[in-house]
DNA sequence: CTCGTGCATTGATGGATGTCGATACAAGGA
DNA sequence: TCCTTGTATCGACATCCATCAATGCACGAG
């Protein structure tokens, strides 16, 4: 089914004489992140991935109490309630926010060291 | 249309002897980014949210000679030539990656501080 | 207990996106 | 010149995702 590393189809003059003309580069042998860990940090950056949520981020940031509740997020995003609450669960299943409830009210704050590490997982790759 | 901030309908008794009993929170009048910087972060950003892209960064980033052709990443991103070129093309546009052609093969290399700057964004959004 | 309010959840829908097959382009060799 | 090989682009398709309207749930007030 694969016919990708087929790069010299019974090619015999070449023995050791030519340097490199028909390799392209060398593989590098360096570590590499495999499937599992790629996933696993695509699925964190790409909570930041929207820009409606980087603005969630950022308003909750620039609170004064460090806690916010909904009904002070969805004027200055211009999105209804359900969408800012479908916003929220996915900052925080992601880890970047946390949720507390006091009365009918809801506040969300954010997790102290949270963009720090998740900016690291961009670094070192 | 909007009746968003509509909290006390008509509420007398409140004066100013209840301290904060009806109101939610503080609105935080601190810095926000706005739609169009929050446009742009997340047009960034969402370069890096995919595990194959990941994987591609990582491979080029480990490469010995801080080249590499396309013919060394189809095979252990398990993925057609044309998708890979489709994510290098996608991480060339966003920045994060140079192509040069020599002879045939078309050869990348990651862009010195581009990780870093990006990063950046995150943690000071 | 009932009502009202703030928030979460569900279902549906339009748009964005990852993937592949087919094809076109570029460059070197016969 | 024609042919071969590596790469980019195009068209199509499937899936994911952001958004909204409608509804359900939790909690306080009366």
């Amino acid at each position: 089914m694969f016919v990708n590393q087929v790069h010299n189809g019974g090619m015999e003059t070449l023995d050791n004489a030519a340097p490199a003309a028909d390799t392209c580069c060398t593989p590098g042998a360096g570590p590499v992140i495999d499937e599992q860990e790629a996933q696993r940090k695509a699925r964190i950056l790409k909570a930041f991935a929207d820009p409606k949520r980087l603005q969630l981020l950022s308003i909750i940031k620039a609170g004064d109490s460090a806690e916010t509740c909904v009904c002070n997020l969805t004027e200055p995003l211009e999105l209804g309630q359900p969408t800012v609450s479908h916003h929220l669960k996915i900052l925080v299943d992601a880890g970047f926010l946390t949720r507390r409830r006091r009365g009918t009210w809801a506040y969300y704050s954010l997790v102290p060291g949270a963009l720090e590490s998740a900016a690291a997982e961009l670094v070192d790759l």
